[in-house]
DNA sequence: CGAATTTACTTTAAACCTAAACAATCGAGA
DNA sequence: TCTCGATTGTTTAGGTTTAAAGTAAATTCG
């Protein structure tokens, strides 16, 4: 229940800021997390996958879909293994490069998700229900501000492995 | 990089917070495990569990551990047992109930835990540093309003697992 | 063409995490 | 005292994730 406990210091406020936004996004990951194991008996990891393929209807190389999910390509490997095997999603070649592939929804696969989505939305919206509209932008936005500095190396900082050069 | 495409929807202000908060989250913990890792050889969750035991100097118990760190209590169990064998920190007998003991940070485990978590608030005040001040207070207030949310079961919602009841 | 490099993806080993079953102890009440 | 249920912590089996090594195909360049 305490997770910012991990604060210590005299800089203390953006140590504290980050350990209740550690706890804020567990809480409802956590949440998601068993719904989707109750309702639909999946992983968000494979909801994930799912979402990313559902907005684009072509396809993605497991590159990308690496990238967008922010995971390690054999995860993604992993991951695509168990949805094939379920039928939700299917490998199509890529002409002219045979080491790739594309993964796209199968029509059951996004018959499947639309499913989960609709109730995805409604525990999020739920999760968030104590925030006004005006509260919800600027949350939006100050979250925006802390995104775009780690996409825009700036000055000495930000020499993460994974950044675009 | 795009996480956010999960939105799909038509009440989508609360669906896009979520994933941008997700996203941001998960961009702030990849650095600190990162660095975690290059500068310490260690994990987050050792990290983690360490400093609930700086804020407990007498020690905390495994229940507790697992409580504060919102992990299950095998897991805690492991990562006790590793930093044991490192002698970061140790078990320590509770008189009158010989089914529990308290974990501790040793004095070595005290000064390896300083050095760490002098660095780690540099990482977050780095994270952090494209807010103002005021914008920390108000992104912090607003946290703390969804936090509210999930520990008191309002209404019909929040049947999560771990509810405190 | 052919060697070296790069790119795309998979496999592997190790750490992490969970749920469920287990073992030991405590505590309350007959 | 003795039993039963609750508490405390561990173990086990299974799944997830990562970093690093491995495989195979494409590309670059002499």
């Amino acid at each position: 229940m305490d997770l910012e406990a991990r604060a210590h210091s005299e800089h203390p406020e953006a140590l504290r800021l980050w350990l209740r936004l550690l706890t804020c996004t567990q809480l409802v990951e956590k949440q998601v997390r068993t719904q989707l194991r109750d309702q639909f008996d999946t992983t968000l990891p494979r909801f994930d996958l799912m979402a990313q393929l559902e907005r684009n209807p072509d396809g993605l190389k497991m590159n990308e879909l690496s990238r967008c999910m922010m995971v390690t390509g054999g995860n993604v490997t992993g991951i695509t293994d168990q949805l094939v095997a379920e039928a939700l999603v299917e490998r199509v070649e890529v002409s002219g490069d045979r080491r790739a592939y594309r993964v796209r929804l199968t029509g059951r696969g996004s018959r499947v998700f639309q499913a989960m989505a609709r109730q995805h939305e409604t525990w999020i919206v739920t999760a968030f229900e104590s925030l006004s509209a005006n509260e919800l932008k600027s949350f939006y936005k100050l979250l925006g501000k802390v995104k775009q500095r780690h996409s825009q190396p700036t000055g000495s900082h930000n020499l993460q492995k994974g950044a675009i050069t």
